[in-house]
DNA sequence: TAGATATATTGACATTTTTCTATTTGACGC
DNA sequence: GCGTCAAATAGAAAAATGTCAATATATCTA
């Protein structure tokens, strides 16, 4: 699978913010509701409603609607898609440039 | 081993940014000169030597110093460090909680 | 339908990040 | 030492991001 250097960006956004960081971590305990986290966090309605945008932009954040409720949890498969591209850095080609 | 969440931010601040994807594209193929990174990237050296000290930063690059030449290339051990990350996220230890 | 509650959106402001030009530092060869 | 070249640093401007208060939307309940 290749991916251009836009759409990486948009899967690691996800870990680049040290809140983003810390939802995540809250969401390592199973899946949560909106209101449970923002309880944790020590920041505004909106602006978790900015940061959980991003996480699910990034698809390493899943939401999924129960009436009023936003039930939100780390997506298997959007950890695994920035996993796949981890590995494939490692894979150096040597192209053999002398000097 | 257990990270802050300030320090996870650090390291993957390496991918949030589509010019540092590309840094790293060219270094996937082996240990390049920054002289080198700046012919290809559409950057100006100042531009690049601060990208340069985040990827540093992060542990995902090392540079080398040979002379007047800093050689850089990918860090299979802050990958991996990375990596170990993304491994623990998908550890969910569902907390009961109920409701 | 009206009120209450959970979340999203809007718009403004502050902070951080990215980028540049100009300058400095460090290393080499003469 | 002096000039040259590679890279880093300083400082400023521009762009992007994070944050909040206010408001809108959606859903439930009475």
């Amino acid at each position: 699978m290749e991916l251009d250097a836009k759409k990486t960006a948009v899967i690691f956004k996800a870990f680049c913010d040290e809140n983003r960081i810390r939802i995540l971590q809250l969401l390592q305990g199973g899946e949560k509701c909106a209101c449970m986290l923002l309880e944790e966090m020590h920041i505004t309605q909106p602006t978790l409603s900015h940061h959980m945008k991003i996480l699910c932009d990034s698809g390493i954040v899943t939401g999924r609607k129960e009436g009023k409720w936003m039930h939100y949890s780390i997506s298997a498969e959007g950890v695994e898609c920035a996993q796949e591209y981890l590995i494939s850095l490692k894979d150096i080609k040597e192209e053999n440039y002398n000097e």
